[in-house]
DNA sequence: AAGATAAAAATTATCTATAAAATCGGAAAG
DNA sequence: CTTTCCGATTTTATAGATAATTTTTATCTT
């Protein structure tokens, strides 16, 4: 189990079924390819220059991910969501990322720490939303890592993709200034070994994403 | 989203694939496949009377849901596991199944909490540690499943699963009274809307499975 | 006899081709 | 205008073949 992480990395760049899913991932959480929008095998086997069968290998992962789903023999097509599935994967990060943080606060480092402040401030100058997501996602990972639970972390890595999928298609918010406010008291408090008002902080922090939601209600397919 | 655990169950009697996918599931959770056994794909292919496509894509699915551990041409063999893993899996239950029952408390009826208690009667009189297993899973599912959040009670699923793994195989504590006990305390608190008594119970008698181990200390292949 | 190297066998991962099942769209009938 | 039916498209699934890689076996050297 402790393999997950590193598999799902190695095999992206060994087997054509792990390079499909990771290219695959990359266009639904980045909203290239909208909810709803039916995945066709075919297609997808032609682009990458492969057959169906490890396109089909790749639906499976991706589903187990909840990024697409698939209907017996009516093919795949991209997860829709709404607000409720915001709220719930923001709950659920809150929860999961308060534990890994609990496990990890004894082995954090002031090293650590720093490099959490420089991936820090390296958001808040980030150009466009897809950097400062980046730089987010890289600060959250650095402070939670040193839990030493990898099932955890592959978890949470599932949510987080989830969560970045709302943020880039539509339910766009106002990004960066609050959110890095949030990272700087995290650190403070970690700092001075104060993880009870890390980790709430850490929580409050991670609810008021799928909170603060923006205009539209619901992604789906222009059915 | 809201799909993927009615799919996971029609799919088993729709799809080879899913049917597949179930089988092994069973028997890798019941101990019957040990950790670390080489799964041959030619070798299920020929058992269900299917080709190795199916058969992969089984695969693929299981290695999503932590069951088996994939190398890139060297093929899937059943998930190893150990203490830390364990203690690993039953924190994340803790966590979840915390937040479910917080969601879920406003929904529950008195009539889901007397088929609770009905279904933790059958455990206390279960003949075996499997029927045993089979109730208890009913049990926290039946008084879970109103927080109405799909994609938290997959990932809920997918942990039970693993936390039978360890009840099953070589983990094996006594089972039965003291989490039977545990489960009226729960359903006595529901019944009183004490919902911090509820979740603070549930909490400590889901990590006390982690804790309350036998004697192996390691699950794996005899390499 | 032990260890190292090379040949052989087994296994995975993939492709091509094909059959069967199901859906979707549109045409025909009421 | 709705319903029904048929054909085209799409998807699921199988079979057989091939390349690459791992594992095993056998041989050779020291």
């Amino acid at each position: 189990m402790q393999i997950i992480y590193k598999i799902m990395k190695n095999d992206s760049d060994t087997t054509i079924t792990g390079r499909i899913t990771r290219a695959l991932a990359d266009r639904i959480i980045s909203g290239d390819i909208g909810p709803g929008t039916k995945l066709r095998q075919d297609h997808f086997a032609e682009e990458f220059g492969a057959s169906h069968v490890p396109v089909r290998e790749a639906f499976r992962r991706l589903e187990a991910q909840g990024l697409v789903v698939s209907e017996p023999r009516r093919g795949v097509r991209v997860a829709s969501f709404d607000i409720a599935e915001v709220r719930e994967v923001a709950e659920m990060r809150a929860s999961l990322e308060v534990l890994a943080l609990r496990h990890a606060a004894p082995h954090l480092t002031s090293a650590i720490l720093d490099k959490a402040e420089a991936i820090n401030r390296a958001g808040e100058n980030a150009p466009d939303v897809r950097a400062w997501e980046e730089a987010n996602k890289a600060f959250h990972r650095i402070i939670l890592e040193p839990c030493n639970m990898p099932r955890l972390m592959a978890t949470i890595d599932d949510l987080h993709a989830a969560s970045a999928r709302f943020l880039f298609s539509g339910f766009r918010m106002e990004w960066e200034s609050p959110t890095d406010q949030d990272h700087r008291a995290i650190l403070r408090a970690l700092h001075e070994h104060q993880f009870d008002v890390a980790a709430a902080t850490l929580a409050r922090h991670v609810k008021w994403i799928g909170t603060k939601t923006g205009a539209k209600r619901h992604m789906r397919a222009p059915s």
